[in-house]
RNA sequence: GGUUCCUUGGCCGAGUGGCUAGGCGGCGGUCUGCAAAACCGUGUACGGCGGUUCGAAUCCGCCAGGAACCUCCA
């Protein structure tokens, strides 16, 4: 199975078999956040994606290497108070606060978040701020490769001479004639030769509170730096992926690609990889544009588009319920769609457990995981797996309502099957709430009383009784199923 | 304006030159004292107009609408 994936290659725009450098080794490096505010629902589709890939890879038996960076040192904004200051160090004035302190605080939420939505953490998470040091390696060896030019205390990328040995834009399929014609003149830009320079080293304006020493000023590093480092630092001069959001493929990742090349002569990245936007009333949720709703928000239904909450397992689940590569649209409408399907996999999870084995099977479990994993091999097409899924979802009812038959050894596929797809690949799973996992034993004894007495109700056809008991636990949240044997219940 | 891309049934979303995902919702049925769940059945969906083809929603052209990037952005 390994020698049968599949990925988009953004790089040549097409799907390529994946063959990693080293055999059996796969180097991932994601960008990762900026850890200035609280994540949203966008922060949560690339974490999501590449975890996908991540355990997919493992599974498939690759030793992987995942880094993901935290962007602490702050990209320069360009809004209405064109200082040109820092984003971290501007929120740091605003709520007076040390830079490293925002940080902190943002990094931990972002932390707390990702393991809600069961996100694995990274093998290794460098911070662009601990890391100046190899990103002024970088911008020597550029400058020494005759590629950049140092103005003021400011070191910027000379793009028009980049581009006579090699070519800027391959990876956005744009050339530098057009960029040329279509790059806005921005103020305070005067030092660079060209407008579609960009800065390897700031100098720090007086009020700049992010600073570090250099050979040209004191100053930060230029963003789109700490990627080419730190990549390279972690996983070699040359590896497999390079992940990210879709809007980064311009300028972050093209700048990347000339940075790499313009020190090493040769390009960092194998295979390219970036995942479409969420979209709200068909537009992209974004920070910048205002329209975003966090994740806290979300799992707390506290916002004024949300409807109700919605559970960290159904938000991971909507995202996978599309192809990474495809925009999707975020309603409460397609939430709930996403909600109750998941609900409807997980009780057949639960059905797996309690089958009746036959002695032949009248049901193909070996066609359903072989569709399934085909479906992950091209191109991590999750919603495609899930679609099967859903398959295997209706033959478990089915053997369960009698219609279908599955053999012990089929069974016993179809639930490994089972618990390897969602719990393992797609990174799924169950948050009942805690009374029916022994947590709170005596309510559940509770319960099972109640519920008996409710039996006795029925048996005398006492219908009102019955009725009010199932009534009155539903309004508490206990939901009742009546079944052959007597009842089942759970918490919602 | 430039570059790239998208438009699928009530909603969300796969996919493919002919065999035509899936989820949610709706409708009908089975089961049930009633519910719930489950199961079964049910949709003449591929933006518009042309073209290529035996055959296109899928390929090509034009038009309409939308998006991303070109400026921080997941």
């Amino acid at each position: 199975m390994k020698d049968q994936l599949v990925i988009y290659n953004t790089l040549t725009r097409k799907k390529e078999l994946f063959k990693p450098l080293v055999e059996g080794k796969v180097g991932l490096y994601v960008c990762g956040p900026t850890v200035y505010s609280n994540s949203h629902l966008g922060h949560a589709r690339p974490n999501i994606t590449f975890d996908l890939l991540y355990r997919y890879l493992t599974f498939i038996g690759y030793k992987v290497r995942y880094v993901r960076n935290i962007t602490d040192v702050g990209h320069l904004e360009n809004e209405a108070d064109e200082s040109g200051e820092d984003k971290i160090s501007k929120k740091a004035r605003v709520e007076q606060l040390e830079p490293m302190e925002v940080v902190q605080k943002y990094m931990n939420t972002f932390h707390q978040n990702m393991r809600e939505l069961n996100v694995l953490p990274p093998n290794i998470e460098p911070r662009a701020s601990g890391h100046i040091i190899e990103q002024q390696q970088l911008i020597h060896s550029i400058l020494k490769n005759g590629f950049a030019y140092e103005v003021n205390g400011s070191v910027y990328f000379d793009v028009e001479k980049y581009n006579e040995k090699y070519r800027y834009g391959k990876l956005s399929g744009r050339n530098l004639d057009d960029i040329k014609t279509n790059t806005r003149q921005l103020e305070g830009q005067d030092e660079k030769k060209n407008p579609f320079d960009f800065a390897l080293w700031k100098k720090a304006t007086p009020e700049h509170i992010m600073r570090w020493p250099s050979n040209w000023s004191d100053g930060y590093p230029g963003w789109h730096l700490e990627c080419s480092s730190m990549s390279t630092k972690y996983l070699g001069n040359v590896f497999d992926i390079h992940g990210g959001g879709m809007d980064l493929t311009f300028p972050h990742h093209e700048c990347e690609i000339a940075q790499s090349t313009a020190s090493q002569g040769k390009e960092a990245v194998r295979y390219w990889m970036h995942n479409n936007m969420i979209t709200i009333n068909g537009q992209k949720m974004a920070r910048s544009l205002g329209n975003f709703i966090t994740l806290d928000e979300l799992f707390s239904g506290n916002h004024e588009m949300l409807e109700k909450s919605y559970s960290p397992m159904t938000i991971r689940f909507f995202i996978l319920q599309a192809h990474y590569r495809s925009t999707i649209d975020f309603s409460n409408e397609a939430l709930q769609a996403s909600e109750k399907g998941l609900e409807r996999l997980f009780t057949a999870l639960e059905t797996l457990e309690k089958l009746p084995v036959s002695e032949q099977s009248t049901v193909d479990v070996a066609g359903l995981k072989e569709k399934c994993f085909a479906a992950l091999n091209d191109d991590l097409n999750s919603a495609v797996a899930i679609a099967h899924l859903f398959d295997g979802a209706r033959m478990i009812n089915s053997v369960k309502a009698g219609q279908q038959k599955i053999s012990d050894s089929d069974l016993k596929e179809l639930k490994s099957f089972f618990h390897t797809v969602v719990f393992e690949i797609l990174g799924l799973k169950p948050e009942t709430a805690g009374a029916q996992n022994g947590s709170n034993e005596i309510v559940n004894k509770i319960i099972d009383l109640v519920l008996n007495l409710r039996l006795e109700a029925k048996a005398r056809k006492d219908w009102a009784t019955s009725d009010k008991i199932r009534n009155e636990l539903n309004a508490l949240g206990v939901e009742i199923k009546d079944t052959k044997e007597g009842f089942e219940w759970s918490l919602k």
